[in-house]
DNA sequence: CTGAAAGCGCTTACAG
DNA sequence: CTGAAAGCGCTTACAG
């Protein structure tokens, strides 16, 4: 492999020239540029990058922190690691994904080595174990996800809670009066999952400023058990006529129910969603939604981590991305009676 | 950051000495050891990544080249991601996850900057335009997916040609003689996905012997085209009791298709697919079905290559993984005529 | 059993 | 406009 020192002896020039060629730090006479880039492209040159991150204490590289659970939907997940990587690549970044059991010694591990110049964190929940460390180390980070308290975090997430009024007002403004909104599962709540709980909470208040009767529940992240609390739900609340998701399983699941029983969307009943676009394309998916908007999030948190790493922008940053209803025509005025 | 400087300072010892207590590579006497450990302790000490790598030409880094292809199903993507990071996690490697359009660039890039020791490629087609790479870089590397031409590579895969004749093996043993196997998409093949005609070919190889009909089809990756081809598919082949799936949208469709068409798995028509297990968990897929194995590959993948990284482990490898069949009891006899 | 020193391949003040 | 040299923080022969 070519070093800068063949460079430099094929330009017959220092190895300082060639830096200063490479990084444009300095202005450097056109004929001595031009043997430089000759050399570095006959040699095929292309730095060190330990080498070069010894130097500069830059590694041009991002550690992207994300959490495999066993209930989080796939799809989702792989959205969010897609726009980082890519949002990354764009500004010059290559990004290290860790998913390790530990996340607060992994964290540790990194920042220590200094093998990353900034932390993306993924599916941050309410207490985060995680977050405490983020003050103990020098490379700044930005979450994605809401963290109970996110003073002094960069912090990157969907507002969950207008996104909860949102979907009551969009159904009320239908001549929607009755509604059941299907969460996640509870232990998702317990495990720190807050967007569940933020959702309801919206959802909660615009109903009671409207004068909206709301039932909440939650409900299983996977077949078939998702499937028959659906019908449940369904026979518990036969005057709803309108339905809130804010749980992927049950919206994969709630065409199959719709058929069972013998209901089509919007015309015996309407339904709003939340989740990804990419989602709702690969299962075709009918209904009117919200977007988790992954790829919006992701791409702006590594901006902002960036812009922190490179110009020491704010590290007190937040951004509730506001809600965006989706029309897919499952929503509409309510049967006649 | 505390330096190896800072360590040998504060135990009153060489810096050599530190480095060889962490390392283990020289015997040091107990009560220097004591010290550095203490120092160490005291002061959080982490090697600093980039010095260590230049100075040992070894990153403890890997790369991971994911192609997100619009048609590749994200949870099969996924799970080949986790496999791979969690193996090389286990093997004390970190993983860079490199998703660029241009893959090419991509691999030269991460090769002559040496910021990783190894490679990983995923998605790999009949004639990826990688592979020539893969032989001018000094990196060792390891493909999961199966190329034309496997000469002096290490390439990881499930056996699909034998997935294809283990398919129609076990329904012919359940007495059906006359089958359908639904592929995917034909632009999937055109694009280099080998697997789709190896499956069909290994299929037909054994419909042949046994003397079995053997219809092929392929269809939409994506609802609702899918579901559509199903029910045309159905129609064309009335006398047909098994069905064989190779494509993961379809199988995610066919539950709904049967029960429009009101037929039954084992009892109207038996089933076996091929896909990952977790996909059938997730969506409750109650076919019988041969396991991507997803998990296994991607941790044989990468043991493979970190042998190769740390002992030059041969660099011809080749494991086509034999399928088995998860039974989830929709195979049966075929309904008396 | 331990240390002084060279070297890995860069970048960047310092000097001219 | 360019170069000689120091320094980034490690590891590892070499020497004792």
């Amino acid at each position: 492999m070519a070093t800068i020192t063949d460079v430099a002896l094929a330009a017959g020039v220092s190895r300082a020239t060639v830096s200063y060629v490479l990084s444009g730090k300095r202005t450097i006479s056109e004929p001595v540029c031009q043997r430089v880039r000759e050399a570095v492209e006959s040699l095929g040159y292309t730095p060190n990058a330990g080498a070069r991150a010894l130097a500069t204490s830059q590694t041009k590289v991002l550690a992207l922190m994300a959490r495999f659970l066993s209930d989080e939907f796939a799809p989702a997940m792989l959205e969010f690691i897609r726009a980082v990587t890519d949002g990354a690549r764009d500004l010059g970044y290559d990004t290290l994904l860790v998913s390790d059991e530990d996340g607060v010694a992994a964290l540790r591990r990194l920042a220590a080595s200094r093998m990353v110049d900034g932390i993306v964190l993924l599916n941050v929940g309410e207490n985060d174990d995680r977050l405490p460390v983020l003050t103990e180390i020098d490379q700044p980070s930005v979450l994605i996800g809401s963290p109970g308290d996110p003073a002094g975090l960069m912090v990157f997430d969907l507002d969950f809670r207008s996104t909860g009024r949102l979907m009551v007002r969009h159904l009320h403004a239908f001549g929607h009066r009755e509604l059941v909104l299907v969460s996640q599962p509870r232990h998702v709540v317990d495990r720190g999952g807050a967007y569940v709980w933020r959702l309801a909470t919206g959802a909660k208040e615009m109903a009671d400023r409207l004068g909206v009767t709301l039932h909440r529940h939650h409900a299983a992240a996977s077949q078939p058990d998702v499937g028959r609390q659906l019908h449940d739900i369904f026979d518990m609340h036969p005057d709803a006529t309108g339905i809130l998701l804010n749980n992927e399983a049950a919206a994969a699941a709630l065409p199959f129910v719709l058929r069972e029983r013998g209901l089509r969307a919007p015309d015996d009943v309407s339904v709003i969603g939340r989740y990804s676009d990419d989602f709702a394309r690969a299962f075709s998916l009918p209904f009117t939604a919200i977007d988790s908007a992954a790829g919006e999030l992701g791409r702006r948190a590594v901006a902002q981590l960036v812009g922190a790493i490179e110009d020491g922008a704010p590290r007190d940053a937040h951004l509730l991305l506001p809600p965006v209803v989706i029309d897919r025509g499952s929503v509409a005025q309510p049967p006649q009676p």
